[in-house]
DNA sequence: GTATTTGCAAATCATTTGCATAAAC
DNA sequence: GTTTATGCAAATGATTTGCAAATAC
């Protein structure tokens, strides 16, 4: 996903109407490596499209995770960041600096897979790898330490 | 980690001060086995010690989180879950009622520990398994589908 | 033309902070 | 006696909601 009308057909196969913001959010995310948060996100497309507004924008990434177009990612405590990468992935997660990093998807081994006897079912299987990312692992903060408590926050 | 006395050690043990809050968290968190957040606490400590603040509970919340004897879950959007249980172990969640279940603890193969190639250090992983848990895979909700964005709110 | 979406402002929710008092060591 | 924690209330930050005007279909 890349192309202006190819964001354009992922918007209409999603069941949503296409509208300016939608576009340009949708844009935005595709076209971007690093994890973006909803603020990251008006801030950027803002510039663009002065008269947004930040429910438009939260509106629109509900829209968007609801149609499948994107995937929101929880980050411990702080605000939630969203990516529009649709190929499956797994997360690096930095302690120190709460950055997020995309892993390249692999399956577990089916006798891992079969682990979670919830007498549910299991939709996907994501891996967290969680430490310190290249430009942290160097000079780590005074308080960014394994509990990632304090780590993402402060 | 259940008795009172273990309580108490291991508060001390994290270099922390015994108080009659920080003991009845710990204790309520030690003795459940669902993964509560930082209000479900506050309620059920506050009916045994109902002069105890919000504030305290996070405080407190904070100090296990960064003394290593709680872990801190985030939960896409909704608000964070806490967890005494100190043993390693995976998490399934529930993409229709949000709720978290503990997964027994097993190791990835080392092929798969390796993927992570961001140049940091990896200090842990962490596997999450998503879909239906036992009681919601009968009647999911309206609106609980695999998104999860959705699915944890609203 | 009708159903959705937008933008705005106000509301809500989770969490944090400042500060005087109280309790732990 | 000092240092740290508590409780309260107010502050902050993220996200949601209500509603009239604008827009997509």
């Amino acid at each position: 996903m890349a192309g202006q009308p190819e964001i354009a057909r992922a918007l209409r196969q999603a069941g949503l109407r296409l509208t300016p913001q939608r576009y340009d959010v949708l844009a935005f995310l595709a076209g971007r490596r690093v994890h973006a948060t909803a603020d990251e996100i008006f801030q950027a497309v803002n510039r663009a499209h002065p008269r947004l507004s930040r429910a438009t924008v939260y509106n629109t990434l509900r829209a968007l995770v609801r149609g499948g177009l994107v995937r929101e990612l929880a980050a411990d405590g702080a605000a939630a960041r969203f990516d529009a990468r649709l190929e499956r992935h797994h997360h690096f997660v930095c302690d120190a600096c709460g950055g997020i990093e995309d892993v390249e998807w692999f399956e577990l081994p089916p006798a891992l897979r079969r682990r979670a006897r919830s007498g549910g079912t299991v939709r996907e299987i994501e891996v967290i790898f969680r430490g310190f990312c290249r430009r942290c692992a160097g000079a780590p903060r005074p308080g960014g330490v394994p509990g990632s408590y304090t780590a993402t926050k402060q």
